[in-house]
DNA sequence: CCTCCACCGGAAAGCCGGGTCA
DNA sequence: TGACCCGGCTTTCCGGTGGAGG
């Protein structure tokens, strides 16, 4: 008999290398991106001279290039640091990976041969440690922390010690680079760390289409086997991503996932069809992991608009038929129903995740109100309540709305 | 031009589960 | 262990408002 796997494993007639195209590959050629490469390396160049670089903080929304760009260019640096013997060393942490103190100090302990356990030791035990090992040699270290946000949510300690150690320090000097998508996290730190963090501010930002297309075409030659992209697909995916909100990150996974959906297909080449296929398999996804991750309160609002759009004609409700409704429905499933004030702002968070449209008009006479309508396919919501139910085994009330929320029977 | 509907949305206080500290 | 604090969620209170109808 033939085996299962038969299928996958001949060469691929699509794909060359698939892994180019994922976020944490880090290419030769950033596009778009020289004045940022020029600025970093102006400031880290210091290292070079035997000075300390001053602190950095970057910043730019998600997929904007900003953990590519410190890679490559803490990568020259280091090969440079070799070749001139110039001891430098650099030190990435991810903050959403080592998000506390004790956890980021004893990762760059480690990188000085020190023993530390990842659990276990007092922290200023940890912070002597790293304090005499980058004293060891004179040199000059320079630790990255991306997604510094995540780190700084559980406490500002870690950035405070970090940033007052070179007072500490003989021989040796320390920088840190931050990098974060949001900046409101600036305004819980310290106004020390905070100015001593952005001492250089380099900003990341958004791609247009334009700048899209040139990034996804650095990459196609080695991604995908030659003459395999219709001369359609590269634009439409960088219009794509531009639309949303120039994340390049998103247009090489709409490039993949094209490229799946033509692989499973068994085409020869990737067209345009399969970039809008691809394009919609991805929309969908994001409305599931939307839906399922709603809190009860806010799925039961959501099933109130479907079911009202399922039992009218008309597509849009004012917030009195919504609260209603909802209100009917809380008591079939006889859970407490929320005041409509409550309900009134769940509605907005749900227009502000793209679920819902609720635009406020007047009515003069008869008042004042929201209307509310479904802005996303029924099916797809409905088909994200009911994949959340079969997963849904936590306590009976709970299990029994998840069950009345897919099931749609009638109540009244 | 004024009224008044039916709701919006800010402010503030209450509640609750979890974590911390002495 | 109990006092206390914190953050998230919710309620209560209430001032505000665009425009049809008078």
């Amino acid at each position: 008999m033939e085996n299962m796997f038969q299928d996958f494993t001949t060469e691929s007639a699509i794909f060359e290398n698939k892994e180019v195209l994922r976020p944490n590959y880090i290419p030769e050629n950033l596009p778009h991106r020289a004045k940022q490469i020029k600025s970093l390396a102006d400031i880290l160049s210091a290292a070079l001279k035997g000075e300390t670089p001053s602190n950095i903080f970057i910043y730019g929304k998600t997929g904007t290039g900003k953990t590519a760009t410190v890679k490559y260019v803490s990568k020259e640096l280091e090969e440079m640091g070799e070749k001139t013997s110039s001891k430098c060393s650099l030190i990435y942490i991810n903050g959403e990976i080592f998000d506390t103190q004790y956890r980021v100090f004893a990762y760059i302990a480690r990188a000085f041969n020190k023993h530390v356990p990842m659990v276990g030791w007092p922290t200023d035990m940890v912070y002597l440690e790293i304090k005499t090992g980058i004293d060891g040699g004179k040199k000059c270290v320079i630790v990255i922390l991306d997604e510094v946000d995540k780190l700084v949510s559980k406490g500002d300690e870690a950035l405070y010690n970090l940033s007052r150690i070179n007072s500490e320090l003989n021989n040796s000097r320390l920088s840190i680079i931050g990098i974060s998508n949001d900046l409101t996290f600036m305004e819980l730190l310290d106004p020390r760390v905070r100015s001593s963090l952005s001492e250089e501010e380099i900003i990341f930002p958004p791609y247009n289409a334009n700048q899209l297309k040139d990034i996804l075409g650095e990459r196609v030659e080695k991604a995908f086997n030659s003459s395999v992209l219709d001369g359609e697909v590269i634009p439409l995916c960088a219009a794509f991503a531009a639309q949303e909100n120039g994340d390049a990150r998103s247009a090489l996974d709409l490039l993949r996932v094209s490229g799946e959906v033509a692989e499973r297909s068994k085409s020869k080449k990737v067209t345009e069809e399969h970039v809008r296929l691809a394009s919609e398999k991805m929309e969908k996804n994001r409305i599931i992991e939307v839906v399922k991750t709603l809190p009860v309160q806010s799925k039961i609002i959501l099933n109130t608009v479907i079911r009202l759009n399922k039992a009218n004609a008309k597509r849009r409700f004012s917030s009195g038929e919504v609260y209603n409704t909802y209100r009917k429905l809380c008591s079939h499933l006889k859970i407490e129903a929320l005041s409509q004030r409550r309900v009134s702002a769940l509605v907005s968070e749900l227009d502000i995740l793209g679920l819902i449209n609720a635009a406020i008009i007047s009515k003069g006479r008869y008042g004042r109100t929201r209307e509310i309508s479904l802005s996303v396919p029924e099916e797809s919501v409905q088909h994200a309540l009911v994949g959340y139910c079969e997963l849904e085994t936590l306590s009976t009330i709970k299990l029994k709305t998840q069950v009345a929320l897919c099931g749609y029977e009638k109540w009244e």
